[in-house]
DNA sequence: ACTTTGACCTGTGCGC
DNA sequence: TGCGCACAGGTCAAAG
């Protein structure tokens, strides 16, 4: 699943693809995902052309230029399939109830998950797959944007002018674990378990670290803070640099895999070598909040 | 108001 | 081979 490296990977392939393009067809294969899918979203979508992909936080936004939007969440394994016209007559042989076939082989298409098909007039078709559904689709009027309960308390975009500060103001007072404000999408969007563990052992910080330490009592950042802010910033980066990770069930829009996951300092390497400079500690694996956690306890304090 | 827990789903990999 | 359990990138509602 995706965090914002692999979302904003997957924004800029939809992109490429989409803008410009028009939906002839809309296909859902159950209800819905994690929610039903709103009422006629298959009709309301078909004959709307796309005029941009957003991302905000872990959503892609995808306006029409008659002012809809449809709001797509990945959840933990969602995916998008682009398929290529010359693909598509392949595409229309696949038995979607069967678990394997010689097309997903090609693709990495399975079947039995692809729960929405959109098809443009270039003869392409997108699929979306998510075997968990804990994804979400939604249809609104890009003027009703502002008060979608699924957006309206996002905080702030860590890689749009998010400060050191505005980070103190929102640790203020706050006993949780900062692993744990790290993943509260109203503290900063957009980072998931794999970069919380990764900024914070890039800071030198403990994940169990209570939040409100990082905060002087002027209210002002600490140096640690600062650092962690810039860290986040960095280790996003960096990420969106090499087309996002990829972990099990990941793949690029376009079928291409990235590679960050060879990157990781810390996440998915419980009893390797701390891989910091001078530090010989051993990577530990902790349980914060029924999640994994990867922490060097010896160069984070 | 804050913090923690359980729930939502399916697939995979491991130990017995 | 089969079974049960732990675990997987997210988020929200409910409970404490």
């Amino acid at each position: 699943m995706p965090e914002l490296p692999e979302v904003e990977t997957v924004r800029t392939g939809l992109e490429q693809a989409w803008v410009g393009r028009t939906i002839t067809q809309v296909t859902l294969r159950r209800a819905g995902l994690r929610f039903p899918f709103p009422d006629r979203m298959e009709q309301r979508l078909t004959g709307q052309t796309i005029a941009q992909v957003r991302r905000r936080a872990k959503y892609l936004l995808i306006d029409t230029t008659d002012g809809l939007v449809f709001l797509s969440h990945l959840g933990m394994s969602g995916r998008y399939t682009l398929i290529t016209p010359l693909e598509v007559p392949r595409y229309s042989e696949v038995d979607a109830s069967s678990k394997h076939s010689k097309f997903g082989e090609l693709t990495g298409f399975e079947g039995r998950h692809d729960h929405m098909e959109f098809c443009f007039d270039d003869g392409s078709v997108a699929v979306y797959t998510d075997p968990r559904r804990f994804g979400i689709a939604d249809l609104f009027e890009r003027a009703e944007e502002p008060i979608q309960s699924l957006l309206e308390h996002l905080g702030p975009e860590p890689l749009e002018n998010w400060t050191a500060q505005d980070a103190a103001v929102r640790c203020q007072g706050k006993r949780s674990p900062i692993k744990t404000t790290l993943l509260d999408q109203r503290f900063v969007v957009g980072v998931g378990n794999i970069y919380a563990c990764e900024a914070l052992h890039r800071s030198g910080i403990s994940p169990t670290l209570p939040t409100h330490k990082l905060v002087r009592k002027d209210g002002k950042p600490t140096k640690a803070l600062s650092d962690l802010v810039e860290h986040i910033k960095d280790v996003l980066k960096a990420a969106i640099a090499v087309g996002g990770s990829t972990l099990n069930d990941f793949a690029a829009v376009d079928g291409t895999l990235g590679y960050f996951g060879h990157h990781f300092q810390v996440y998915g390497r419980e009893d390797g070598p701390c891989l910091k400079e001078g530090c010989n500690g051993t990577i530990e694996r902790i349980v914060q909040s029924n999640r994994s956690t990867f922490l060097c306890p010896r160069c984070q304090k």
